[in-house]
DNA sequence: TTTATATTTCGATATTTTTAGAAGTATAAA
DNA sequence: TTTATACTTCTAAAAATATCGAAATATAAA
């Protein structure tokens, strides 16, 4: 199949990354507020266990959508904005 | 939250439908050439059954990502371009 | 009416994904 | 060095999804 390169793989990451309510609600804050760490994500989330917010941003991570910067023991997350306007420019809405 | 709002669920069911590599593969399909049947569909793609294939289709319908249109028992599958725009442009591009 | 074709629904299984608690790693603060 | 904080990895269970074959439905053709 002609369409099955490594873009269409990234494509089928990134929106596999987004079709999961946490995750776009993550996506979404990130898009809203840059540099949120880890546990400022949870709190603005309702009962997500740090094990799991920690999976949900790698994922997240891996397709390319967000990036990260590390600072001690945080973790500041912010959007890709070329992904976002690539594959999801709904997110910059 | 308030990003809990019916858009945000269209688009977690929107990039749920995208993000699996043979409904990516059928919204490109549809991209290239529109108005392709069901079974017109399952000879480019690889060894898919019938049943699944429906599935598959039923899902990126009901997310408002293809629109139908019925000629006796052939069922014709377009993209909303619309929807592709504004939620996945790299569908077109 | 019988037969054929296109697609859907049902029933069941296999796989993937989500989730969380516990334990682990890493950095910073006391 | 001890303690605390931030996050990850491991392990395991529960939930969701993908898949298919068989049966069902619907329309068209013979």
């Amino acid at each position: 199949m002609a369409e099955d390169n490594a873009e269409v793989q990234q494509a089928v990451k990134v929106y596999k990354a987004l079709g999961e309510p946490t995750r776009l609600k993550i996506a979404l804050l990130l898009t809203e507020e840059k540099n949120l760490c880890c546990s400022d994500i949870g709190s603005k989330l309702e009962s997500v266990a740090g094990s799991t917010l920690s999976h949900h941003l790698k994922q997240l991570t891996d397709c390319g959508l967000l990036t990260l910067r590390k600072d001690g023991t945080y973790i500041y997350y912010s959007v890709n904005r070329d992904m976002a306007k690539k594959f999801a420019p709904y997110l910059l809405a």
